[in-house]
RNA sequence: CGGGGUGUAGCUCAGUAUGGUUAGAGUACCUGGUUUGGGACCAGGGGGCCGAAGGUUCGAGUCCUUUCACCCCGACCA
């Protein structure tokens, strides 16, 4: 391609609301332009950069058995009816009426629709397993889009669903789609890790997230700095503590405590580690047609893991409470204890089970009690995992510490389960003629969010740095002065050469200023340029690598060789 | 959905407190010339329903009302 003739409006500045670097590089580059809030036009470049990523997909799912249809975008809302998530989705989809007053729902995941699609044409055990896969735009109208391509409501997602006759053979196609994922992230040139998730209300029985490292990532992800363990920290685990702060000694006594309503101020009039003082975390959670007060607890040193808790109580919602709502039930909010269990429901972090020597409030004003031993709890009281894990704590698979880094979600993979073939009533028969509901699983990798995230974890104050897997150019060949014929010519003749060779190159030939084009590709970030200037009266031209900015001197008779040796 | 902010040229923004010739700059774009190793310079030029609708006024980018859009923080997010 001639830059010439290439349609790659590039800007020096960023638009006013882009903040994260891949938004602002990809508007700025020309790869990207905004129309309305979350929704993005694809230019010549990203279409180039979606078309590999979406290579790549495709032939890994390829390779482990995966077969490519294309469902409808628009979809029935009926489907969404049958299984419930009309409601859950609630706005999120874009619902609209046809001539013919039929109401249909723009597609935001395909669950629905590919259990439909198999349900009564695949009927026999015989024909299961059944992997098939789309890649496709995708619309959730998000209450809040943001940062470029990383959150829109438009975006492109790869989402294949897997058809199975037991949990076994889901099993073993779960882990191989975990292997083909991870062969995709690595063959585009990303650092990633894979977590364990909250599988959440979707249900089902496992689930895996597959993040790519970078600070502006919106997920928090602990990982072990000894194995290979890591969770997104909705649902990180973590061993009991083996280096346990010195317990205070007590007998079990009620003590007067005014104006002592924070953890922080308990733990220092009494001189003892937060670790050994009961916190509680009064919330209501919300279920489908009633809520109710639940109280929380975990030791003082932590914190309340929010969908770890909606878990527990298999809530729809949490929402805070106020002092008021408190009072009427008789708490007093800085003295709420785990002792009464009658007064709400409590949920109590396992890590507290058989807790001695602990410090709790006495639900009554200005008392805490001290010396209690909660096991006397373990029998009556409900446990569960609601403490969110701190760096610093120790690895549940090893004696590893957790540490905390951010990452951007770029695939899940879930293991589903028959909550869809059950809804939908999606049944096969099985070896003995009984009708079963296929057991399922669900596989989404985010293609928009992946050439975001290659620009956020490859980029620098210049911008992009596209791999060489991604990126929409491999050669960008800039002849510094237009007018000099010599440079012109051997920017003629190696642009002819690369492009025999089948090599994705640009000519950048327009009548600009060194500067201003080395700017230029800079921006876009081609993994090579080649600079036709000023050293080819000395018989050489410059490569220049864009990943990692050195410039290297070649003799101008060898640069063909040479960069068909770098690719 | 709560809280805050911003809408003026393709882009980045002045101008709005205190209404008053023909609405500005930079950049980008077009023409001509000079320049040619890090987003050059000179000269000329095209480009605006000042987000939209109503109102006040002799007069509105500026004041009032309504509304729409976009952004940020939070809640939400298979």
């Amino acid at each position: 391609m001639r830059r010439t003739k290439a349609f790659i409006p590039t800007t020096k500045e960023a638009p006013n609301d882009a903040s994260l670097p891949s938004h602002i590089f990809l508007a700025r580059a020309g790869f990207i332009s905004q129309v309305a809030a979350g929704l993005y036009n694809y230019m010549p470049l990203a279409k180039r950069v979606i078309k590999k990523i979406e290579n790549i997909i495709n032939e890994e799912m390829t390779a482990v058995g995966a077969q490519e249809v294309e469902l409808s975008f628009v979809t029935p809302a009926d489907l969404w009816a049958e299984s419930g998530r009309i409601e859950k989705f609630g706005k999120e989809l874009l619902r609209f009426k046809d001539r013919k007053n039929n109401l249909f729902v723009l597609g935001p995941t395909h669950e629905e629709m590919m259990v439909d699609l198999v349900r009564n044409r695949v009927t026999s055990y015989k024909n299961l397993p059944l992997n098939l896969y789309q890649i496709k735009t995708k619309f959730r109208d998000e209450a809040r889009p943001r940062f470029g391509l990383m959150r829109g409501r438009e975006f492109i997602m790869k989402d294949g669903y897997s058809f199975h006759a037991t949990t076994a053979d889901l099993d073993r196609e779960f882990d191989a789609m975990e292997a083909a994922y991870k062969k995709i992230l690595a063959r585009l040139g990303l650092d990633f890790r894979v977590v364990e998730a909250d599988s959440g209300a979707i249900g089902g029985s496992g689930s895996k997230e597959l993040m790519v490292l970078a600070d502006s990532g919106e997920d928090t992800i602990a990982v072990c700095s000894k194995c290979e363990y890591g969770a997104n920290i909705e649902a990180a685990k973590r061993s009991k503590r083996k280096v346990i702060p010195e317990a205070p000694e007590a007998e079990f006594n009620k003590f007067l405590t005014p104006d002592t309503k924070t953890i922080e101020a308990l733990a220092t009039s009494f001189n003892v580690d937060p670790y050994y003082t009961v916190k509680c975390i009064a919330k209501r959670v919300v279920y489908e047609d009633e809520s109710e007060i639940v109280l929380f607890f975990v030791r003082g040193c932590d914190n309340l893991q929010e969908v770890k808790a909606l878990n527990a109580t298999e809530a729809l919602d949490i929402v805070d409470v106020t002092e008021e709502e408190l009072a009427e039930i008789g708490l007093i909010p800085g003295f709420i204890g785990p002792l009464d269990q009658d007064k709400a429901k409590h949920v109590i972090d396992v890590d507290l089970k058989d807790a001695a020597n602990m410090i709790c409030g006495a639900n009554e004003q200005d008392y805490h009690f001290i010396g209690v031993d909660l096991g006397i709890l373990s029998d009556v009281a409900y446990f569960a995992d609601i403490a969110e894990v701190n760096e610093g704590d120790i690895c549940p698979h090893c004696d590893g510490e957790l540490s905390f880094t951010k990452g951007i979600e770029v695939g899940h993979i879930f293991k589903l389960g028959t909550t869809y073939s059950e809804a939908l009533k999606a049944e096969f028969l099985d070896e003995n003629g009984k009708a079963q509901p296929f057991i399922m699983g669900t596989y989404g990798m985010g293609v928009s969010r992946l050439v975001a995230a290659v620009v956020e974890q490859h980029h620098d104050e210049n911008g992009c740095k596209w791999t060489k897997a991604t990126a929409p150019y491999m050669v960008n060949i800039m002849i510094s002065n237009i007018k000099d014929e010599a440079q012109v010519e051997l920017g003629e003749k190696l642009y002819g050469q690369l492009q025999e060779s089948g090599v994705e190159v640009m000519l950048d030939d327009r009548k600009e200023r060194f500067g201003f084009k080395m700017k230029d590709a800079e921006l876009i970030g081609f993994p090579y340029t080649v600079i036709i200037g000023k050293e080819l009266v000395n018989g050489s031209v410059q490569v220049y690598d864009r990943m990692t900015t050195e410039k290297l001197l070649v003799p101008a008779d060898d640069i063909y060789t040479k960069i068909m040796e770098l690719l």
